[in-house]
DNA sequence: CATCAAAGTGTCCGATATACACTATGTGAA
DNA sequence: TTCACATAGTGTATATCGGACACTTTGATG
């Protein structure tokens, strides 16, 4: 079967610039191309988007057949469509970036992949296509996502620790933050609800746990709040 | 003649969205739509991508074609793919942003549009495809390059007066801004060289006029430099 | 009970943002 | 010539925010 049009089309690709944050280190996550082109090289888990299928939905299907990881919120970054960035032809990409913890998000290989691993932001092998370029891209729109939304309160489990919430910012923004400065800022966003409960099994001081107040954060955004750490 | 696929493709259009400014206001340039679908209707100025054609080199093509407007700055802001937001089938745009001097740039229709024009922001008539929402989100975008970018500086003519620059400004984030303010803190960026020379013809006291330092810009740039107005 | 490792906490200073009102000057009309 | 008008041009005081900075507390472990 075939499909024909009066006029030549690009062909129309996704993909994702997963970041994995984990014990403070930023790690990407990449897949092992298991067909040409690049066969053999690592590149962006990605792939074509199928007709009626909304480009978000693409990504995170693509996402999940390739690499195993699904529930995660994606922000789309934008297009990237010079002619000449694959080899078979036109082909225009809409690149998503995602954060999540690492940990929580087991990796498998699966279709057209070789193998799906992650790599730590500061050591990436050399990628097919533009995809370096697309990570760069997708690193400054980190550190913007991270302080202007709740993106870090989210992904981290129920119950966490200001410290956890601390590496995590510290880790998109790739430099360290001031503690105290740190607890002052987002303890007056009024968003975290300290529970009656402390860490477990650990062979320090144990630290408070705060859970993320969903609801208050969707109040206030609709008022246009806007928060900034 | 056709073009024959083995899995079928969206089309992929690109759309921009041009805010034009002059005397304190600020415009869209729409075309009316000369063929189905929405004909008759206002729509963005914009089109299918070629083969072998840049994104942003199609967007200036169809932008040219459509409007007459040429020679402007161009920024991506973002796919928008939601199936059904074309009749014709599944077509993804790539919409673009630019602001200009609305009176540099003489409209004219051609191609495919019965009739290009410029519409007052706060008083746009409905909308082809999913238009209104692109328009809403190029508001938000501009809102934020004119302050973190010398967009405003670039368009305006080579000499030109504080007011020129701060009415802009204030049409683009839609706000009013206080006259001292403003003159400090554009001033102490030092990216303004003052001219010996005034306003001419104006009934009034005439104001020193200035121009953009663009050596300045660019070799702040480099540097990392930000500005925030 | 000594050690360790991280939790938790407050102040000061400098920079930046905002609010705010009058005088100066050039044109054009009376 | 002078008066009215319209806009240019200017500075200060205050509040807010961000960043620098070091010690004490606590719980677990050996």
């Amino acid at each position: 079967m075939t499909y024909t049009y009066d006029y030549p089309r690009p062909a129309l690709t996704v993909d994702c610039v997963v970041f994995g944050y984990d014990e403070g280190a930023l790690h990407v996550l990449l897949i092992e191309r298991g067909a040409p082109p690049f066969e053999g090289a690592h590149a962006l888990p990605g792939g074509f988007v199928d007709m009626e299928e909304d480009l978000e939905a693409a990504a995170r299907r693509e996402l999940a057949e390739e690499t195993g990881v699904t529930r995660l919120y994606l922000e789309q970054l934008g297009a990237f469509g010079a002619p000449g960035r694959d080899p078979r032809g036109r082909v225009v990409t809409i690149a998503y970036v995602a954060l999540v913890k690492l940990s929580d998000h087991a990796v498998r290989a699966a279709t057209d992949a070789r193998a799906a691993a992650w790599h730590p932001v500061e050591a990436l092998p050399a990628l097919a296509f533009d995809h370096t370029a697309i990570i760069a891209c997708a690193r400054t729109r980190l550190a913007e996502a991270v302080r202007s939304r709740p993106i870090g309160f989210e992904l981290l489990p129920k119950k966490f620790t200001l410290t956890d919430l601390q590496r995590l910012v510290e880790a998109a923004l790739g430099r360290p933050l001031d503690k105290r400065n740190f607890r002052k800022k987002v303890l007056s966003l009024d968003l975290l609800v300290p529970l009656d409960e402390v860490e477990r099994n650990v062979p320090r001081r144990a630290a408070q746990l705060f859970r993320f107040d969903r609801r208050r954060y969707a109040r206030l955004e609709q008022d246009g709040f806007q928060f900034r750490l």
